[in-house]
DNA sequence: CGGCGTTTTGAGATATCTCAATGGGAGTGG
DNA sequence: CCACTCCCATTGAGATATCTCAAAACGCCG
C-alpha cells in the first residue's frame, strides 16, 4: 500500500497504534536497537528514509528548521511511538533525542511490504497518520492563538496526559527549555519566566534542576490552557 | 477500511488526489450540489459526520475555535479538495465558505464502503491525509517561527502556487482580512498593515477592494517568506 | 443617497523578545 | 576534595513587534 506508489509530498510520523500484527512482531523482535544520548540525531531532513524507528525509551523531538536556523518542533515522540514513517524516499523532518533514549530500527521497505498484505498493520499506519494530524492541528491552535502562559499550561497538561503515571501528578520534562520554546514558538527566557509565574501562582512546583515538575493544581492549569 | 473501526481521535480533511475511481465517479455524478454564500457553514464541529464534501468552486475555511471564541484556521480548501473526511462519527473541525462557493455532498458511509473494496480510492484517501499533514506542519512552522511580514509573504506565495493561473501573477484572495489573520495567527490590522508594507516595498499591488493582489516581485516575496 | 461591513491608518499599550549578567549543577582534572 | 569549566536556567532591564482601541475611508447594495 505504501511503497508501490511514488508520492510527492509527505512523511508519516508517529503511531499510537498498539503493534500487534504477527509478522510485524517478528520484525520487531529481531530489530536492531540503537541507543542515543541527548542531542544525538535519529535522522535528519534529507536523509535516505531506509528505516522507521520505534521509540522504546526516552524522548525524541521531531522538528523542521528554516534556512536561517530557526527551529519548530512538530512533536515529541515517546515510548510506543513510531517515527520516520512516510511515503517518500527521504525524510522531510529531523528527529533528535532530547534525553538518553533507545529506539528499535525497523527496515522501512520491509515494514511497507508487510503493510501491503497485512490490512491490520496498514490500518494502524493509517490511524497513526490521523493521530499525528490531530496532534499537529492541536499544536497549531496553541501556537497560533494562545498566550505564553496558556501555551506552557497546555504543554504541561498534554505532557501529563501523555506520559504521566496514574495518580502521580509529577512529570519529567526530559528536555531543555529550548526544546519547549521551539515547540511552543516562544523563547527560552519566556518559557522560564512563565514556568516561574506558574510556580508563583501555586499551579506547579519545580524540582531540582528544573526537569521534574509537580502539577499542584491541574484544574487551574486546564483552565489556563483554555481547553 | 475506514468505517469498520471506531477510532478515538481524528478527522481527515482534504484530498488533492485526482478522483478517478469509477464507482466513486458514479457517486460524484449523482451527488447533491450545495451552493454557499460567504460565511455560510458547510459543517460545524460536533455535527454528525454523514457527508464528505468535494469543493467545486470558491474557498472553504476549515477551522477550530477555542472556548472563548478565538479561531484558528487550519487550512483553506479550494476546488478539487475534499473536506469532512474522517474516522469519527462527528466532525472535529468546522468549515465555512469565505466566498460564494459550490460543493458536492457525498455520503460518508458510501464513500467509506467503496474505499473498503477500491484500493485505489483508499490509497487516495490515505495520500490526502499525508498531504494534509504536510500542509498543517508547514503552517505550524510559519505560525510558530515567522514574523508578520514573513507569514503574509508565505501566505501569498502559497496561495499563488495553489490557485494561481499560469503566467498570471495576480491572485484572488476571495476572503476577508480576518480570515487571513486567523490563518496566520495575527490580527486584522497587522495583516492590513503588512500588506501595505509589501505594497510600499513594491513586492505587490493591491487592486480595488483589496481582494485581488498582483504579485509584482515573486522573488522578493519568496525571499521574505524564507522558504 | 444612506447604511453597512470591511479595510486602512493612527497612536498608545503590552506581551514577548533581545541582550546581558548571575547562579546552579554536573563533570573533569589536579 | 577542591577548583575549573561548561551548559543550562533564571532574572533583569530595555527594545520592539504586535495588539488594542479608535477613527476615518472605502466599496457595495438597497
Amino acid at each position: 500500500m505504501f511503497s508501490a506508489h511514488p508520492e510527492p509530498t509527505v512523511d508519516v510520523r508517529r503511531s499510537h497504534a498498539g503493534l500487534t500484527s504477527s509478522s510485524f512482531d517478528d520484525r520487531m523482535a529481531s530489530a536492531t536497537i540503537r541507543r542515543l544520548l541527548a542531542k544525538e540525531h535519529v535522522f535528519c531532513e534529507g536523509d535516505k528514509r531506509d528505516h522507521v524507528f520505534y521509540v522504546e525509551e526516552g524522548v525524541i523531538a521531531v522538528y523542521k528548521t528554516l534556512p536561517d536556523g530557526r527551529r519548530q518542533i512538530i512533536d515529541f515522540a515517546y515510548p510506543g511511538d513510531l517515527i520516520g514513517l512516510g511515503v517518500l524516499g527521504e525524510h522531510v523532518l529531523s528527529a533528535q533525542a532530547t534525553a538518553t533514549s533507545r529506539v528499535k530500527c525497523l527496515s522501512a521497505a520491509t515494514l511497507e511490504r508487510i503493510a501491503e498484505t497485512d490490512a491490520r498493520l496498514a490500518l494502524k499506519l493509517y490511524k497513526s497518520v490521523c493521530h499525528e494530524l490531530a496532534a499537529t492541528r492541536s499544536l497549531l491552535v496553541t501556537v497560533g492563538q494562545r498566550s505564553a502562559i496558556e501555551r506552557v499550561a497546555a504543554f504541561l497538561v498534554r505532557l501529563h496526559r501523555r506520559t504521566g503515571v496514574e495518580e502521580s501528578s509529577t512529570i519529567n520534562l526530559a528536555m531543555r527549555r529550548s526544546d519547549i520554546a521551539d515547540l511552543l514558538g516562544l523563547t527560552i527566557e519566556t518559557v522560564s519566566r512563565t514556568l516561574t509565574k506558574l510556580r508563583t501562582m501555586g499551579a506547579i512546583e519545580i524540582e531540582q534542576g528544573g526537569t521534574r515538575v509537580h502539577l499542584r493544581d491541574l484544574g487551574r492549569l486546564l483552565e489556563l490552557a483554555n481547553e
